[in-house]
DNA sequence: AATTTCATGTAATTCGTTACATGATTCC
DNA sequence: GGAATCATGTAACGAATTACATGAAATT
C-alpha cells in the first residue's frame, strides 16, 4: 500500500541502513552526499517517513545526537526536562523489516531504474548492490539513452533545415551529453566485467567503509580536478 | 490568473507565434523538435490550451490540416458532414494579444529562467530574443551552475574518504557534467558577444527562416554528427 | 537577550500523470 | 471493413512544493 514514489523511500531506506538519524539531516544527506538527489522538502520527507514508519520499516526513537556524538556519562545530551513528555528529537532506525525490504528492493529491477532519478538513486547504493543487479541496471540505463538517442537523431534528420540555429545547438548539445553518458556507461560496464564480483549484498549490517580501498573496479581517475586553478572565489 | 508552470504557457504560445497548429502535433513539438523538452501530456496539455483561450491569448478554429496543406480548391479537407457540428480539429492561432504577451515573457528574465528547463525553454527561443535578454539568460544560468559547482566541491571535500566508491564515482560524473555546461555557455556567450546583436525581437510575424545562414553567432562545428555511420536502423 | 540554526510538522496548492472515454481519418 | 494513427477531452489521482506554525539549542 501507497507506492510512495519509490525514490525517496528507497533513498531514506539506504541511508538509514548506514546509520540512524533524525529527519533534518536525513535531509541534508539526501541534498548533498548522494550525487544527483534533487531536493527534497520536509513537507515531503516528513510524511514520507511516517509512512515508512507505519510499515514497519522504521522505527522512531527519542534519540538526542545523531550517532556522532556519543551519549557519553548519560547527562549533557539530553538535558533538562527529562526525555519523555516535550518533542524531542526524533531519530530514526532501520527495523529488521526494513532492512529485508532495502535489500529486497535493491535486488529488484524493474523498467523504471533506469529513468534519471531513479538510476542515480540505484548507482548510489551500488555499494550494497550485487553485481548481477549492478550489471542489469548499468546495461539497462545504456540501452534506454540509446533508445533516446536514436530518437533524437531521428527528429534531427527529419527536422533539419527548418529550425533555428539555436534550437539545433540546444538538441546538439543535448545529444553530445547523452553520448557522453553512454560512453561513461561503458567504462563503468567495461570495469564491472573485468573486477568480477566483489562485495554481494554486504556480510553484516555495517556499511562497508572501503578506507583507501582501490578494490573497486571502477574506472580510476587521478588529476581529478580539471586545469583550471584558483577558481575558489569564494563569494 | 492561474500562473500555469510558465514552462508549458511559454513553450506553447512561442510554438504557435510561429504558425498555428492543433494540439496533438504541438505535442510532438513540445516533445521532439525542442532540444529537451520533457514529454508533456494531453491530460497537461489540452487543459493548458483551454486557459490560454480563456487569457485571450489564443483562439480555436475549426480547421482542417495544420498549415501544411493549403485550404486550396475549397474540398478535400473537411470532407463529409459540413464543418459544422461534429467535433472537428481544432486549429489554436496566437491572438495579438497573446503575441504580446509573449513578447513579455520573452524580455522578462527572473531567477526561474536560470533552472534547467525553464532554460532550456528560453534557448529554444533564443531566435526571437533580444540580444540583451539572451546575454542575462546565458549568464545568469551561468552563474546558477557555478554556484551548483561550488556546493558540490564543498560537500565533496566535507565527505570525502567517508564515502563508497560508487557513491565518489556519480558525484564526480556529476561534476564534470555541470563543469562541461559551464564551459558550453562560455563558448556560447563568447560568440554572443563577438557576434554583435543580430536579430532583435523579430521584424515580422514570420518565423525567420534562417535558410543555410551562417549569420549567427554561434560555434559552429562542422563534423556534427560523430563518428558512427550506418545508425539509422529505423527499426 | 536576541538571533541564527536546528528540528518537526501541517494545510493548501501546484503541477502533472494515468486511465478512461470518444470519435475521425488513413492505410491495407 | 478492420487496424493503426490521429485527435480531443475528463476525472481521479500522485508527488512534491510553499507557506505557515511551532519550538529547542547554540551562538553572539
Amino acid at each position: 500500500m501507497s507506492r510512495r514514489s519509490g525514490i525517496l523511500e528507497f533513498a531514506v531506506l539506504g541511508l538509514l541502513r548506514e546509520s540512524p538519524m533524525h529527519g533534518y539531516e536525513l535531509r541534508k544527506r539526501l541534498n548533498t552526499s548522494l550525487g544527483i538527489f534533487r531536493a527534497f522538502s520536509y513537507g515531503t520527507l516528513y510524511p514520507c517517513l511516517k509512512t515508512l514508519v507505519a510499515n514497519g520499516w522504521l522505527i522512531e526513537e527519542p534519540g538526542a545526537a545523531p550517532a556522532d556524538q556519543p551519549p557519553a556519562t548519560g547527562r549533557a545530551v539530553a538535558p533538562a526536562s527529562s526525555l519523555a513528555g516535550r518533542r524531542a528529537k526524533i531519530v530514526y532506525r532501520l527495523t529488521a523489516e526494513g532492512k529485508e525490504h532495502f535489500e529486497e528492493l535493491l535486488s529488484h529491477t524493474g523498467p523504471d531504474s533506469w529513468e534519471d532519478e531513479h538510476f542515480a538513486a540505484r548507482f548510489a547504493f551500488f555499494g550494497q548492490t550485487e553485481h548481477e543487479v549492478r550489471m542489469r541496471v548499468l546495461e539497462g540505463r545504456r540501452s534506454r539513452l540509446e533508445e533516446r538517442l536514436e530518437k533524437m537523431r531521428a527528429s534531427l534528420a527529419r527536422t533539419r533545415e527548418r529550425l533555428d540555429d539555436y534550437t539545433l545547438e540546444l538538441q546538439r548539445h543535448g545529444m553530445e551529453s547523452v553520448e557522453r553518458e553512454v560512453r561513461w556507461l561503458n567504462e563503468l560496464i567495461e570495469s564491472e566485467r573485468s573486477g568480477r564480483d566483489q562485495r554481494r549484498s554486504s556480510p553484516g549490517s555495517e556499511a562497508q567503509q572501503n578506507t583507501a580501498g582501490e578494490t573497486d573496479g571502477l574506472p580510476r581517475r587521478r588529476g581529478d580536478t580539471p586545469p583550471d586553478p584558483s577558481d575558489d572565489t569564494a563569494k
